[in-house]
DNA sequence: AGTCCGTGAGACAGTCATGCCTCATATGAG
DNA sequence: CTCATATGAGGCATGACTGTCTCACGGACT
């Protein structure tokens, strides 16, 4: 049985790894497992302990990104104030997490085995939700579906974070220019 | 030496093989030779006799894909009336491209190796002059750079595709969706 | 009919990532 | 100090994909 300093300093480390496994899979999703553990300053050994091949990996890097898009959500508070208020909040606070997203969109093996895990419609669920509220509360467009919109705002996000990882963009512009898009659109407001 | 309506033939199977192949690889980036064959209607072995190995497969997509915009960008007549109406051009004529667009958008092994078609940087010039010129003719916002503008673009033409692709949004929407939420963005005019 | 050529099917070895194993080591707990 | 535990290093077998080859079949042209 492990000691408790064990099991804190594992779950920790498991957090790192993750994050690092993360900000590697991004750039190129077809790295070895060797190259992760690599990244993750730890040994393919260590890593294959933590996680049971690259398929439990990649599971819980779906997790947490979940649990941070959840943590983002709640945060951002999507039903206070105007709509709009929110999807800044909710695009600043999903900012951290832009690079894991990045992964999990381009890794559409998750969707091919039809067992996609529900965190993904419960998030999509709150985030329609919300273009829905901002279009009958008169400040949204109603000629675009709520599900474009939150379509949409994943793949700016996506867009947005290989910009600032190809140092196409500033990463302090991430947030701004995200959300006035998303919101304004490209054409001049008179 | 080949007959030339074999010849000819061989010309229209290698243009459907490599539709095939986007078709399939969009949806599964790691999908097999032998899948990708299989979804082309021919065997193993006539696929490599065309494209030697994988990679040479992905190059080929790389350059059909490149082939399709500039003839999207060349048929849209960017530097003609209203950018805002040249961008709904665009969008219009890379509709049939976008499948295999969302797939190079994810195959970010392409960048890895830092030899990158050059392909690109002409279309991103031509699509960040014209987001430019729109700004300079003052149609469009200009605290949005123009390269931000063009990623944008890229990333919801990318999200469009995947969005249709799983039947979340109509096909005859396409166009009118991208190009309205990249135009206008998602906050009702008054 | 005869010939040519593309194709499909299958077999083959080579390559690579993976998963699991053992062993030596260092660090922390008692 | 002694011991336990996690780790790193390395080796090994398995499996999957790949690239190439051979052979037989069928269509097209002369």
């Amino acid at each position: 049985m492990p000691h408790m300093s064990y099991g804190c300093l594992m779950a920790v480390d498991r957090d790192q790894v993750l994050r690092a496994a993360a900000g590697l899979l991004m750039r190129k999703a077809a790295a070895t497992m060797d190259e992760v553990a690599r990244a993750a300053g730890i040994s393919r050994a260590t890593l294959n302990r933590q996680f049971a091949g690259r398929d439990a990996l990649v599971r819980a890097l779906e997790e947490l990104g979940i649990a941070e898009c959840e943590d983002a959500l709640a945060k951002a508070r999507l039903d206070d104030g105007p709509a709009a208020d929110a999807v800044r909040r909710l695009v600043r606070e999903l900012e951290p997490s832009a690079g894991l997203l990045a992964f999990l969109y381009s890794e559409n093996q998750l969707f091919e085995g039809d067992e996609q895990n529900d965190g993904w419609a419960r998030l999509d669920a709150n985030l329609v939700g919300l273009f829905r509220r901002g279009q009958q509360a008169g400040e949204f467009r109603i000629d675009l579906s709520p599900v474009w919109l939150a379509e949409a705002m994943y793949g700016l996000l996506v867009s947005g974070a290989w910009a600032v990882a190809e140092g196409r963009a500033a990463r302090n512009d991430f947030t701004q220019m995200i959300a006035e898009l998303l919101l304004g659109g490209a054409v001049r407001r008179d």
